[in-house]
DNA sequence: TTTGATTGGGAATACGTATTCTAAGCCTGT
DNA sequence: ACAGGCTTAGAATACGTATTCCCAATCAAA
């Protein structure tokens, strides 16, 4: 049945061509005989116009992508990037936008990622997640009108529009929650120094600590790797301190559930002896012993503000932010 | 920079366009000379065809589509999802096909969906996940040669194509493994018992307690709904029977879950007094006490069947199997 | 009635590519 | 030297749609 184009449509109709085109994009002057004619030849066969064809004559496919910069089977059980498509099929759907997701693997360089997608016109548009590149040539995309958006990283000048959630004050937010609880001696367990989050968060831990009159201290300054192991080892450096810390603030679940073990094994209580907070409200928080208080990103939000400034950024509206930054919020579980 | 088309390359390179065309797509019978003058051409301002002219012309636009068959909202934590995507990924990508992802909103009917992608030739063929339809249309889409096929449930005649992971294998496997460690009074908690998931585990169950010569007692079998919840009840109602099972079988992680809840609050030790076995392998897995053996599918090993199984469709390989079914596998560790 | 404006709808075209058709040039063999 | 095959590449076309252009018909106004 590939027979089935606007041309036997129009032919089974006795109208021409360019009628049917008119009644199915619901142009006001057809008559309603024709129309009737026309919708009625639709039924029958179950016509539905070509989308390759349409995208090729509007110049647009109403299609987003979603580029990963990492490998397809790292993507396996990351809650991160299930919530994210979530998100993005949601609010692109309520556009009538359709979703392509691309993840680099190691053959693609990652210019043949933006070729492939955004040059090739496959989509529309194109959100980045977790790109490790600075590359000035990602400005001149957006500014020869290959919309993009960065999802991470905000530190590529005004050529490029991002959104990223809010590090500085996530961290400096869980610091301030638990100096309000009573805690004077805070340790915060980062991922590796070199990353941005990394960073970020330690800025904003630092910052809630002087703005408390307390003085930074970098012994109580750790650098895992997200895994259990380093959270464990981490932990357990710290409360053997002979100034041991109260509480501790870990850049990832995962690593928090490794301190809780190393608060165990030192018979400490949480959170009357130590208290633990992790970072990412991951399913796992409310099953552990004793259950985790966590930051949670708020990655709906995150994917939401990406889509609508892609999106506007497609249809030519105007966007009021370049680089939006999401808030996150604390949930109270046990652990702090 | 849209006045990038082979016709401006041909220009440039005094050429024809059939020869731009020819040159990127490697026919062999073009002169050396003319080829590099197209060449440098493309190199020098940085063209790429257009995909989308691409797809009209060769009537195929080398893209897979996967169907959610539920709200995109719910998608958000599910790890099957992700493990889905990023299986198809990699295996769609290896053949150089892209994914274009879909879920079923409310406003969309099952019609729809269809249409949308498969009719519309957005996509070059279709996976259907969870799949509520015993729609005869389905049989006759694949007829008409619009390829697709489905994950979850292969009862629909040989009309459609589906892989499916191997429900009654897997829970008489586990059955089996509770039996060979010497449990003779095994209780089964299922979901819904409407499920063709809950009846066709029920069976596998049931036929390895028959092959080694054990009465089937429908009073050791619960039908809950995957909540912590409901695991946690039909735990508590198994373990105060007066024969009370020494293994549970639970048909979820989260019920198996619940069910290790209740055994605490009976003060049974796990695995010495009740063995509790889960199913999905959860990440939950490994961070309860004790960690949960669990009955593993092999979602990577299904969306591969499945991608590979429609890629050969779409091109016109014969496909060996209409219905795959993928083996599970016992993941062991302490709970049973 | 005649004219001018208005409306309805068919014919033609463009979107950018791959391919078929065709013709020009070149070889080879007689 | 000439016919017939082979190679090379340009011209033309098709993919299916949306839209512009244009003409015929209708209607209102004079």
């Amino acid at each position: 049945m590939s027979e089935l184009k606007q041309t036997e449509i129009a032919r089974i109709a006795r109208v021409s061509q360019a009628t049917v085109s008119r009644v199915l994009n619901e142009d006001p002057q057809v008559n309603e005989d024709l129309r009737q004619r026309v919708l009625a030849a639709v039924e029958a066969y179950g016509y539905v116009p070509n989308a390759r064809a349409q995208s090729l004559r509007a110049q647009h496919s109403h299609t987003l992508g979603l580029v990963l910069h990492r490998a397809p089977s790292s993507l396996a059980n990351d809650p991160f990037f299930s919530a994210l498509i979530a998100s993005i099929l949601e609010h692109g759907g309520k556009h009538g936008y359709h979703l392509c997701v691309d993840a680099a693997r190691a053959v693609h360089s990652r210019r043949a990622i933006y070729e492939e997608l955004l040059r090739t016109r496959r989509v529309d548009g194109l959100i980045l997640v977790e790109s490790e590149t600075n590359d000035e040539r990602m400005a001149r995309l957006n500014e020869q009108g290959f919309p993009f958006v960065l999802i991470g990283r905000y530190e590529l000048g005004d050529g490029v529009y991002s959104v990223d959630n809010d590090n500085v004050g996530a961290a400096r937010m869980a610091t301030e929650y638990l100096l309000s609880r009573g805690h004077q001696r805070i340790a915060y367990i980062g991922g590796p120094a070199g990353l941005v989050l990394t960073r970020d968060r330690l800025f904003g831990y630092r910052s809630a600590l002087e703005a408390a009159g307390l003085k930074y201290d970098p012994a109580l300054v750790m650098f895992g790797d997200f895994s259990e192991q380093s959270g464990y080892r981490s932990a357990r450096d710290l409360l053997t301190l002979t100034k041991r810390p109260t509480a501790i603030l870990a850049l990832d679940d995962v690593m928090a559930i490794g301190a809780l073990q190393a608060a165990k094994e030192h018979k400490l209580a949480v959170p009357k002896d130590v208290a633990i907070i992790g970072f990412n409200n991951s399913p796992l928080c409310s099953y552990v012993e004793p259950a985790l208080t966590s930051v949670a990103v708020d990655i709906p939000a995150l994917a939401r503000a990406a889509t609508e400034m892609l999106i506007d950024l497609i249809e030519g509206r105007p966007v009021s932010t370049k680089h939006a930054i999401i808030p996150a919020q604390i949930v109270k579980r046990e652990s702090a």
